[in-house]
Parts: C-alpha cells; sequence; structure tokens
DNA sequence: TTTT
DNA sequence: TTTT
C-alpha cells in the first residue's frame, strides 16, 4: 500500500519532545499550511496538520527546529483514536514523519520574529532542547511504537 | 506552500454523494490504508483515512467505484472543525482528492464479494448513481468549497 | 532535501535482475504510465519511466511482478551520466524504489495477456526467478550502491 | 494513472525562458537536489533534476527565483526523445511542473552569493525578465504543449 | 553543462 | 489550542 505525504509549513510552536517508558524519543508538532487560494473574505487560510516524529530524529528536529520556522516534512498518513475525558471518542488523523528538511533554522526564526517586534520570544523548554531520556517520561505506551 | 497526498487503498463503503444548495456535488468517502507492517499481535492493522471529492469527478468517481475497491487518490491534507451535538468541538483532518486512478472497478469488487461468499452485496443507495442535483441535497454551504 | 516520486503504470518488461560484484541485487525495469490527457491525434500516449530497486526488495519485485502487470513504485530521482560506446555522454534520470505495492500478479497479468489473445507469453528468463548471486554477474561497481 | 514528483532543491542557473511560436511562455530549468547520504569520499553528492513549467506560471517562476536559490516544485514525470545533431536518439525523462513554492527570493540568494564572495553576479538576460511573447521566439511545436 |  |  502507498501512504505518502509531504508538506512544506510553519511550526506553529515548538516541538513537544517526550520519551516513552522505554526511552524512545516521541516529537509531536503542528504544521500550518497556507492554503493555495483565498477564502470569501480575500483571505489566504492554513490547514494545521498533526505530526509525530520518533527516535533520535525526534531529537534532532525538536532541537533545531521551532515556533514559527519553515520546515518541510514526509511521512504517512496514520489514524488512531482514544476516549478523552468527558468519554468521547475523539478520532485523530496525523503525519507519521520519516523525513524532514529544515528551511529556515530555529536561530533565523527566533531572529524573524525578534525582529518583527511585539511578539515575545518562543519559550525554551528544557525538553526541546537535548533532553535527557528519562526526564519529561509520559504516559506513551511502547504499544504505540509504529514498527 | 506544498501539500500533498498520496495514497493507495480499499474503499471502506460506498462514496456519499451530495449537493451543495447551489448544486455542487461532494462526495465523501474513507479509504483503509493497510499498514506496512504488522503490530505486537502478529495482525496488520491499517489506517481509515477520510477524504472529500467535488464537482463532476465526484460523480464519476461515486459511479466507478465502491465498497471493498481498490483505489489510489491524489490530493491535500485539510483540515476544520465543528461543534458537534454535545457542544464539543471536533477536528477534523481529511484529504481533497484532485485526482484518482481506479484500481478495481466497482463491478470486479462487487464480484470479488460475491464469491468470497457471506458477505451480503453493497447497498445500491440513489445517491451514489448520477444522483440529480437538488435530490440529496444537504446543509453544506457554499463557503465550504474549496476554491 | 526532500525528493519524492510515486507512480502507478505497467511494467514494459520483466524486471532485469543483477549481481554486483559483491552479491548485491539490483533490478532495473521501465514503467509505462499513462498521460493524463490525450494528445492533438486524440491519443493517450505514455512516459516511459526508469527505475532501479537494490537488495532482497529487487529480488522480492522480480518474482512476483512482471510485463504487463500494474505496480506502484515510490521512491527518489536519481541522475548518472556514462560514456557510452560512440564516446559520448548519456544522462540517466531514474527512480530509486524504496517501496512498491503490486496492483496485479505476475500470473494475473500473464492471465489477462493470454486471454487477450495473440501476444505471446512473457519470457521467463532465469535471472527473474530467485537467481543464485554471481550467476549473472556484471559490471556493477560498488561504489553504485546507493547508501 | 498517477504521476507525482516533489523536489526541493537550488537552481542550478536562471530559468531559461522561451515562447512557442503561438506565444506560449515555456521555462526550463535544472535543480540541484542533494542526496540524503554521502558517498565513498564522505562527500554529499547531488542530483540534477530537468524540468519545464508552461504559461503563466512560467513566467512568475522566471522572475521570481534564479541561479543558486532554493525552490519546492511539484509535478509529473515526462519522457520525451529527439534526434540530436549527431543523429544519435537522446532520451529525456524531465518534471513537468504544475505547483512550486519559492523558499527564497532571488535577491536573497543574490544577496547571499554577493556577500560569500568572489563568485561573479548571476547574468541577468533579458529573456528571464517579463520578456515580451515573440522575443526569445523558438523552434517549439505547440504540439509539445502538454495539454 | 550544474546548486549550497 | 495555532504559523508567516
Amino acid at each position: 500500500m502507498i501512504n505518502r505525504v509531504v508538506l512544506i509549513g510553519r511550526m506553529t510552536k515548538d516541538v513537544e519532545l517526550r520519551y516513552t517508558q522505554s526511552g524512545t524519543a516521541v516529537g509531536s508538532f503542528t504544521l500550518a499550511v497556507n492554503r493555495p487560494f483565498k477564502n470569501n473574505n480575500g483571505e489566504r487560510e492554513a490547514d494545521f496538520i498533526n505530526a509525530v516524529i520518533w527516535r533520535k530524529p525526534a531529537e534532532n528536529f525538536a532541537n533545531f527546529t521551532g515556533k514559527g520556522a519553515q520546515v518541510a516534512i514526509e511521512g504517512r498518513l496514520q489514524t488512531r483514536n482514544y476516549e478523552n475525558n468527558q468519554g468521547q471518542r475523539v478520532y485523530v488523523t496525523e503525519v507519521v514523519v520519516d523525513n524532514f528538511s529544515l528551511l529556515e533554522s530555529k536561530a533565523e526564526a527566533d531572529k524573524r520574529r525578534a525582529e518583527n517586534g511585539t511578539e515575545q520570544p518562543a519559550q525554551q523548554p528544557s525538553n526541546n532542547k537535548f533532553a535527557q531520556p528519562g526526564n519529561s517520561e509520559i504516559d506513551i505506551s511502547d504499544d504505540d511504537l509504529p514498527f
């Protein structure tokens, strides 16, 4: 089966980097991808695509990109569902990234944001800076590993 | 911005073909795309990707494919959200199809299902057979048109 | 850098399976991909895309597909050049396949061709049947390995 | 049939913009796409992918990108062949671009090259600057139009 | 005939 | 819950 996605967009925030109980890194983030056309009000809208990235590439990605930076990602579409705290089933579609290309460094994006003004700098959570495995460990079963 | 998806999978059901108030055809369907690897129980799972297709291609697609048939689709990822009847915001990610390739005809898929046995034949809802515009008109604003 | 190709087409002939001096399998083949539109004479032309596939997947691919069979391939575009026997430099662009999906088995394609008539059966060269490494060894340097 | 290519790379030179006898714009260019791995000498090589772009987008593309600039392109693979002046048949594989994204402006690329030093500025051939149709008219039959 |  |  063929399942392929290629996107270019901007990071809506820094990568959220976490670790499974067994120490596997997982990064999650959302890409804002501008639409090719304008809406009825003459505005260009965006789609907000969720994505995850695993293992060593997750750590690299988290460290070299961040909020506002332009990136290209490649991967496959995956769906999953879970029950939220109101007992409702929530369906999620996300890209499992297996290749990426940084079109702008974290530093460049930060610099641009600083120059552009009032915008406060991106927070620098310790967990997107080569965090130690085990640090921000979370409740992700290793069964969720996509391989 | 680049936003491209290519999928090969099987139709989980016949296309749901509807019409906006102004008579534009919209087809919606879900593709089951088998994962490239097996899970911890040695089973091959699938991802269930939602998709929409507009206008004349929607009518062709609805008429020449159907439940169980293998198809290839190409398009872009789009996100939208709405409030459900419990007042919860629901987020949807779907493929807006702009090209497709039928890898098996509706007839072939039906024949295969018939041969395979007990499975009941795919229902033949009038709305997937060149339905008249205005017939199964629904509450889709023309503002939802993706162009 | 992003470099991704997805194609659906038909095998113009059986896979040519060879082995490098160190025993690495390499398959080469050409895919006929029909164009989406007709030319000025109302005919549908095709593009003939060259592709290579390496190692174990090359052997699987060679054994389960063949002339006339429909396949989907995924990979990256690669260019190389060499001097031909007239001393001219020849430029080649080909897909290095890293994923494929068989949309029709070799047997189905052969059956279809047999039913369709006069067409002679695909030749069965020993080198597309789990050939022994070393058998049809050729002058491919291991330096050509794409990794 | 599915036939899709997505590439990110750098322009090896300015776009060559020409016009068919009937005044249709055609741009041709080559993209250098770095390989994801290093070769046996520890160097990162590139693939040099030829591409063409037609009509109005060709003029926009020619005017807003240029040598050294990073771009993303999307399109389909096309093959053609012709006889060269030595009477040899030459086979060409190229991308017919139907979407692009400028990741760096012509100005930015020029600025970068100027800062980096000795490199001479990109020549500014009149034919990549909103050239008049008919100006650099060439021997392209309108039969070559890909639609 | 190639870009950073 | 969103980027430029």
